[in-house]
DNA sequence: ACCATAATATACCGATTGGTATAAAAAAAT
DNA sequence: ATTTTTTTATACCAATCGGTATATTATGGT
């Protein structure tokens, strides 16, 4: 079974996870944190080796839950041009699915970590590229198996796919305003259409 | 002629600038601005309510500098689908130029602000707000004139044009590699062509 | 040159920062 | 039930935080 320690260490990364990824890592005081935890610093201490590692185990577990979620709408997908447009339904959504973390993991902890901390950087940067990656797969699994264009380039629209959608997520969080996702996921439709499918 | 006391705050505001849009509203201390500026605490507070209002008008200067690139490079296009060149050829220079100021001030303070600092938030979206209604305003002077369809939605194509170009800025900030804003550009001229032109 | 004013430096304030040592309490092993 | 171990709370640390009061210096008008 599991033990009290590992079951307070979850559930301080939990209820630390949101603030983190509001308030950046240098917005967050320790004390923010056994506020948030209803804990004392020695609970967390006791648990974890300082504020940067409880920062860097929050984005994990921000970034594995949006991750989880996209893999788990997905997997019961077969065909590569329907995880596209899985994949354009996942993010038409993400808003209210990220909104209890405070935002989008990946824009959030990508900008603040950007010139602060470039461990944390880079694991944003292994998660942008995976995910990337993800996409660029889903394109050349489809010419695979004729459902895209053989003339297609799979880096290409991967690469184009992700960086809309980073540009969307980051104008509806600015700007408070759900429309830019659904319009870009709208357009991002008519590329699969028009560019890619057969 | 100018006094000393303008003079002085001009030269804070300019070293302070690249620092809070790097580092953030609480990721910036008092003493990271004296040690910029290379003035005192008293010289500072001399000159400034306080740090918020630092803060406040070093966005404010960043974004003057973009913007006012922008537009010192569009005043010489006349015709409006020469200016939608001229854009995306402003935003392949975008890094570059944005490199000593520590990144896109837009993307930046725009995440920093957004859950801390609601005021400032508001600036950011006033800012967007403006470039995205100049990038829509280029598209109806094209239709006008007859160089762009007078099937297009000009509010739908800014909305579009500015999001992908805010993704490719945070894509190419946050995984240090420019070919992402070369690409996306590369994708605005041709949605120009197939999408816009006549 | 002198003086009034504006501008900057210095020294200080209470509060809060991240982190630790230790003591108390709870849980697990025997 | 008792002891050992793990876990959590309390109290404290030096350092730094944003900000201010005051002293000193530089500037500009006469």
């Amino acid at each position: 079974m599991a033990s009290k320690g590992q079951l307070t260490a979850e559930h301080i990364i939990k209820s630390v996870a949101p603030v983190f990824n509001k308030q950046g890592y240098s917005g967050t005081s320790m004390s923010d944190l056994t506020a948030a935890t209803g804990l004392t610093k020695g609970a967390i201490y006791g648990n974890f080796k300082n504020k940067e590692e409880l920062a860097f185990l929050a984005f994990k577990h921000n970034v594995d839950r949006v991750v989880n979620q996209i893999k788990k709408e997905l997997s019961v997908i077969g065909s590569p041009i329907q995880q596209l447009y899985g994949l354009t339904n996942f993010y038409r959504k993400y808003r209210s699915l990220t909104i209890d973390l405070g935002g989008c993991p990946i824009i959030n902890i990508g900008v603040d970590a950007n010139h602060e901390n470039p461990e944390l950087l880079a694991r944003v940067q292994e998660v942008i590229s995976k995910l990337q990656y993800y996409i660029t797969k889903m394109i050349r699994l489809g010419i695979e198996n004729g459902e895209v264009k053989k003339t297609v380039n799979p880096e290409k629209y991967g690469r184009l796919f992700y960086t809309v959608i980073e540009g969307a997520v980051f104008m509806t969080a600015t700007m408070n305003d759900e429309s830019y996702l659904q319009q870009m996921m709208d357009h991002l439709d008519q590329i699969i259409i028009n560019d890619l499918a057969n």
